[in-house]
Parts: structure tokens; sequence; C-alpha cells
DNA sequence: CCACTATGAATGAACGTTCATTTATAGATT
DNA sequence: AATCTATAAATGAACGTTCATTCATAGTGG
């Protein structure tokens, strides 16, 4: 017997696992308790419904990559121990590296956006994490046009393409993988920040 | 009683509305065959399966956007009313005009994204369209590069970025409407081509 | 001994599919 | 023109399957 929060994480790494491979609609309770090794009834006795599994499976996911996201751009790291272009550079870094453009993260990641026009719970979670990216983008894409006194630059502009490219090339990884490999991905990611920011990339 | 390809896109088109309604996976035969006026058995006599209806849906909207990029990017067309310069204004128009950028074709698109890294079926289908996509707009920019004497400019990773972009602009209007207008959007991606080709947009 | 965790057979609702039946249309016959 | 016949389209009740959920039972730690 192991604890609740131990069984809880269990669960959640055997539905990404099942969402990854069989899609999110082919994932039943069945699949994700087999896949964790414990009885079907283990489910529901931690998450109430399947409804808040998946909920809660997604709420992981989201805080994971936030968590991440947030490491690099909360103002006490970015200043201190590095100039705005390396905090740029690790930006870069962290949304290609191989954590966050696995398959297994990807595809979850997208089975969700793809329900989440018609379940608000879905909408909520993954529009609140993509309004926190927003600003904590926009906030160094501001430092940098005014550091590199970039005219005519529009840092939310900057942030809404960088933000829209990086989820467009995620796409590619996922739909597309043979047509795109991550490294190439990474230079046309690369490639827009360096017009955006020529004096901060090498 | 109507002809066999009338009724066929008449269900189509409901299974359209209820997949933008109700999520790809809480869109059942009942709720498709109520929405087009029809009777329950009338998908399968038509379509066989409800897996055949699914595949046919998605073909017919990747078919429509397919149609509407090659009639902007085929050679015989660009070359002959128009310049380069205008080709691709008329591909941005395309990309961000209301029949393409409407939620309900969104929400359709992306529902089956969702879930093409499970289906090979759906993975096909998707993945064959963005190379299609993909083929045109490089050779749009390939021809855009060599007449504007671009140097240092790789047709193939501006393409990449550029369909990206525009992949993940429409990911923003599907989930975050309010944050992202389409009007933004629209500027968002003319940034872009005006970084990539100063000389081909005002 | 009590509270908590875990099991998996049982349950009922919902689903895709089938098919006997009905309805509509077009061509042939009188 | 009117009637009959053949073919296809359309219906929806019925069927078998699958699913999420429940719960009586068993196991475990304090």
């Amino acid at each position: 017997m192991r604890s609740r929060s131990e069984r809880r994480l269990q669960l959640i790494d055997a539905t990404i696992r099942c969402i990854a491979q069989h899609g999110l609609s082919a994932t039943t309770m069945q699949l994700v308790t087999r896949e964790a090794g414990l009885s079907l009834g283990i489910a529901n006795l931690h998450f109430q419904s399947k409804e808040n599994l998946l909920a809660e499976t997604l709420r992981h996911v989201t805080r994971e990559y936030n968590d991440g996201l947030l490491a690099i751009l909360t103002p006490e790291n970015s200043t201190s121990d590095g100039c705005l272009a390396d905090t740029l550079e690790r930006l870069l870094d962290f949304q290609l590296s191989h954590g966050v453009t696995q398959r297994q993260k990807m595809a979850v990641w997208f089975a969700y956006y793809g329900e989440a026009s018609a379940r608000p719970i879905y909408q909520k979670i993954c529009s609140s994490s993509d309004r926190l990216s927003m600003q904590k983008v926009e906030e160094l894409f501001a430092a940098i046009v005014n550091e590199g006194e970039y005219k005519d630059r529009d840092p939310q502009q900057l942030a809404t393409g960088y933000l829209a490219l990086i989820d467009g090339l995620w796409l590619s990884l996922l739909v597309a993988p043979r047509v795109l490999t991550k490294a190439r991905g990474k230079d046309v990611a690369r490639a827009y920040l360096q017009q955006a920011f020529p004096k901060h990339l090498n």
C-alpha cells in the first residue's frame, strides 16, 4: 500500500502514456489502471471520476511546463545570474529541449487542445497556461527591446508571434517528425529571435 | 429522397457541426444523424462505418483548404495575373480569411490533429496536406528570394517558420479568441513576412 | 480493532451496427 | 394516362459490445 499522492502520480503517469499511445478518445479506465499495474476501481477511489482524472492529468502536464518556464523567466533568476541575452538563449533551449518535445508530452498536450473548444474545463486550464507564458515572454521581450533600443518593435506582437511559432513547431514535430527534426525546429525559432533582436543573439 | 453525393455532404456538414460543438470524442452517430435531420441508420448506409465517416469528414475539410491554397499558389495563377508580392498578399489574406479561421473549421482541424498521433489514418491525411502546403509555400518563397536577391535567406527554413506561425496563430484564435483577434493575428503573420521579404511587402 | 487502501465481479447506461420493413422514384406495360 | 414492377433510399427498433462506476469483500498499517 502506497500513500495517496504516490498513487495519484502513478495513475497520472499511466494516463499520459495511454493518451500518447492510444489517443484521448480511446483511453479507458481499464487501460489506465492496467498500465499502472493496479486494479480497475483504484482510479475512481483517488480521482472520483474519469473526467477528474483527465483534468488532473492536464493540470499536471501544464504545471510541469509552467514550472520550467518560470524557473527561467522569473525576474530574480533572469537578472541575478545572467544577462537578458542568456535568458533568451535558455528560453529557446528549454522550449525545444528533449523533456518538452518528447512525443509523449506533445501528444497529450495537443489531445487536450483538440477537445478544449468543447470542454470548458480543458479550455480554462489551457488558456490560463497560455496567458502565463504570454505574460512572462512579453515581459522579457519588453526588457530586451528597452535594453537594445530596438525601434518600431512591439514586444507584445513579437511575443504573440514567437509563442505561436513554438506551438506550430511542436505540432509539426508531432505530426510529421520525419519532415521536421528538433534541431531544425530550433534553428527556425532561433532565426525568428535573431531577426527580432539581432544584438542579443549571435 | 436525395442523391448519394447530396446525402454524403449533408452528413459531413452535420459531422463538422457536431465536432465543433461537442468535440470529437462526444460525437456519436445519434448526434450526427439528428443534426442532419435524418434517421440513425443513414450514416452507415452511406459511409459503412463511423470510422469512415470521420475520415471522410477530415478529407473534406482538408481538401477544401488545399483547393483554396492551390488556387493561389499554382504557377499558372501566380505568374499570369500578378507579381510575387501580390501572391504573398493573397496567401496571407486567405490563411487568415473568415472562411478558414471560423471556429467551426479550426475546431475540427485541431480535433483530428489531437488524435492523429494515435490514428494512422488521420496522421496520413494531415501530414500529406501539410506536405503539400510546405511544398507550395517553399516554391513561392524560393521565387521571391531569387527575385529580391535576398542574401543568406533559406526559403525552406522561412516556409517552415511561416507555416508553423500560421498553425500557432490558428491555435491561439481557437483556444483564446479574446486574447488574440483575427486582425492582430494577421498583423503578426504580416510582420514575419515583412522581416523576411522587406522589398515585397509594404 | 478501526480506518484506510485495494480488488474485481457486477451493473446499467450508452454506443455502433444490423436488418426487416417502409417509402420514394423511374422505367415498363397495358 | 394509369397501373404495375424493380430498384434504391430511408427508417428505427433491436442486438451485442464496451464503458464508467459501484460496492461487497479482502488486505494492511497503526
